[in-house]
DNA sequence: GTAGGGTTAG
């Protein structure tokens, strides 16, 4: 099938304006001593906080509404918490009836300085309360991730006979996430409607968010559609819906229908195009966005810098990466997990190393369990083995580092079954202190096809086929296993269970980039526009590689067929159409870059590796986890994947 | 006095 992306930044002129900063300043004239010695509130908005709090104390101030609220505002916006604590106090002391307006200012105060619970309690004790309070506190919860604590206490807000506002809507809708979330939010909804507030605006892009994240796009493409005005949030909240879902396609097709109704964009938008960008390693497009990042320099631009590095890493470019990490002013810790991922991605185990170290020789940033993942998964497809048992167990042991969860002890499975420690590995997974889950036992299962332990293997490939009967791929490790071990009645046995029980999910799918157009390839493609040239040209690779050695696994088909129909299909498979699309239209030596939607399989990385071998070519091919680079016949990945 | 979208992994 021939997908064209068609070049949407070609008018730049009028879609980037180009965006100049005006820069000025404001000389401030010194005035005379004044001749009255200043208000409170003079001195307050002066900035000179703590001068003002001396006077209060000095005085024993009366102070009034106008003083405690300006004062407030002012703590609130410099974060200045122990002044707004004094300032509390201060009304407490002199027994001041505050109304529910100032306790609603203390409400904000305490939750913008992060004191959740001081701010609980000043609601708490609220002799009465109005829905401003309620939201800020709902709010407070929300945006520090305490989903279940801001529904809670939006249930107690109905219960409690108070309306909610469109405030509270948008607030408390940005709280159903996780497994309830759809549930929640789909009953919030209900409400949203009775209220009459579907249509707002604010409401209505926190509703379609909320739709998205819980994985119902067409629910949250009808609330947008509904929607009678849009702007930049909601458009870029639907956008980055599809992307977040890997519908990379929909979401840049949708990008550039908003973008001919006009629709006006920020870094948050570039940054969801990024991540479809990504999704599809469209390297040329991803070049042009960075183009127009470069001159829209905002103090979020560190959030660009991120996307851009792994947008780059995902096109299969480290270098690239690297110049935007290395360049960057400001680091936090997603530009350092996103050049770690791609380093390890790459199966660059030794610079993931180099640069962990030099992440914590900075000591700027401190590491979270996402950088701990990448550098662990990096160890183990670098062959450091020793060092990732190291960081394992000093993560284990270190009362201020990262909790190590489930996914870090599968990263320790993957290292120890890769090193060819599968007895060793079964023992980790036993004293695990959670569940093996289908990963894990996935990941050791390959091992055991890699390592030939047919013992292990057939007993985790049984765990697995209970666990996940309808998962095609698991029947297919555990056939090669069998088929690499000469057992081919249980070859036999696999292939009937499978027929019986599996779902096939995904389709396989390629695809290359050339001209700045996506060409994508399914199984036994019959849609591509050059199809016949393509096949034409697989079946002369064949035989030229078989000539030089190749010899087709056909334990990779698991259909019922004779060798000649199982050799047709293994031609058919989208990787090496797509590898033999990019050797017809790309000339002598130019690296072949090819992505795929699953895992690629064994047949396919070996036929890779001959066309790296016979043509000289290097090849990169990006599958559903990581890339591998193959160089005269050799690939990144170690033949481990 | 209260509000919506974003970047790393899986």
């Amino acid at each position: 099938m021939l997908k064209k992306i068609t070049f949407f930044f070609s008018h730049s002129k009028q879609v980037f304006p180009f965006i100049s900063t005006h820069s000025y300043t404001r000389q401030l004239t010194s005035s005379s001593y004044p001749p009255n010695p200043p208000s409170l509130n003079t001195l307050i908005s002066s900035g000179n906080l703590n001068y003002a709090l001396l006077e209060m104390a000095l005085q024993g101030c009366e102070m009034g509404f106008r003083d405690y609220d300006t004062i407030l505002n002012e703590c609130v916006s410099k974060r200045a918490f122990r002044e707004g604590q004094r300032v509390h106090a201060h009304m407490i002391k002199t027994n001041y009836q505050s109304p529910v307006y100032l306790r609603t200012r203390l409400i904000v105060f305490y939750t913008k300085c992060e004191r959740l619970e001081d701010a609980r309690r000043v609601l708490d004790e609220m002799p009465e309360r109005n829905v401003v309070s309620w939201t800020a506190m709902i709010s407070g919860y929300s945006k520090r991730g305490y989903d279940s604590q801001a529904l809670n206490l939006f249930v107690q807000m109905l219960r409690s006979g108070t309306a909610p506002n469109t405030f509270t809507f948008a607030t408390v809708l940005t709280s159903c996430t996780g497994a309830f979330g759809f549930d929640h939010g789909s009953q919030i909804h209900s409400l949203i409607v009775k209220c009459l507030f579907e249509s707002h605006i604010y409401v209505g892009s926190s509703l379609l968010d909320m739709y998205a994240k819980a994985g119902k796009i067409h629910e949250s493409r009808g609330v947008f559609e509904g929607l009678p005005e849009r702007d930049v949030v909601s458009c870029t909240a639907i956008i980055s819906g599809y992307a977040q879902l890997g519908l990379d396609e929909e979401a840049l097709g949708l990008f550039r229908r908003l973008q001919r109704e006009g629709m006006t964009y920020n870094y948050v938008t570039y940054a969801s195009v990024l991540t479809a960008l990504s999704g599809l390693a469209a390297f040329e497009h991803g070049r042009q966005v960075h183009n127009y990042v470069l001159r829209y320099e905002v103090p979020s631009y560190v959030v660009l810098q991120n996307s851009l590095i792994d947008m780059y890493s995902k096109c299969g470019n480290l270098t690239y990466s690297r110049r935007i990490f290395d360049t960057m002013s400001e680091r936090t810790v997603i530009s350092w997990n996103a050049m770690l991922v791609g380093y390890s991605k790459h199966g660059k185990g030794r610079k993931v190393f180099e640069l962990f170290e030099l992440m914590k020789e900075e000591n700027k940033v401190r590491p979270d369990s996402i950088t701990l993942l990448a550098v662990l998964s990096g160890c183990s497809h670098g062959g450091l083995e020793n060092r990732g048992l190291e960081i394992f167990d000093e993560m284990m042991g270190r009362i201020d580092g990262v909790e190590p969860t489930i996914e870090h002890y599968g990263c320790i499975v993957d290292l120890l079954g890769r090193a060819g420690q599968v007895e060793k590995a079964l023992e980790f997974i036993k004293q695990m202190p959670f569940e093996p889950t289908v990963a894990i036992w996935g990941s050791l299962l390959g091992a055991c096809r890699v390592h030939l332990n047919v013992d292990i293997g057939e007993f985790v490939g049984t765990q697995l086929l209970e666990i996940e009967p309808e998962n095609a791929g698991n029947y297919v490790i555990l056939s090669n296993l069998y088929a690499a071990a000469g057992k081919w009645e249980d070859v036999q046995r696999i292939r009937e269970m499978m027929k019986e029980k599996a779902v096939i999910k995904e389709p396989g799918r390629s695809w290359t980039e050339l001209d700045q157009t996506l060409h994508t390839f399914y199984a036994s493609d019959r849609t591509h526009p050059r199809k016949e040239e393509v096949f034409g040209k697989v079946r002369d690779l064949s035989a030229r590689f078989k000539e030089a050695g190749y010899v087709p696994d056909l334990s990779c088909v698991l259909y019922d067929l004779d060798e000649e129909q199982k050799e047709r299909i293994l031609l058919g498979h989208s990787e090496k159409l797509a590898l033999a699309f990019g050797l017809i239209n790309t000339p002598e030596g130019k690296p072949i870059r090819v992505m795929k939607n699953l895992r690629i399989c064994i047949d396919c990385h070996n036929f890779a590796k001959f066309v790296s071998m016979v043509y000289e070519r290097e090849v990169s091919l990006r599958d559903k986890s990581r890339f591998h680079h193959i160089i005269r016949g050799v690939c990144s990945c170690g033949d481990y994947w």
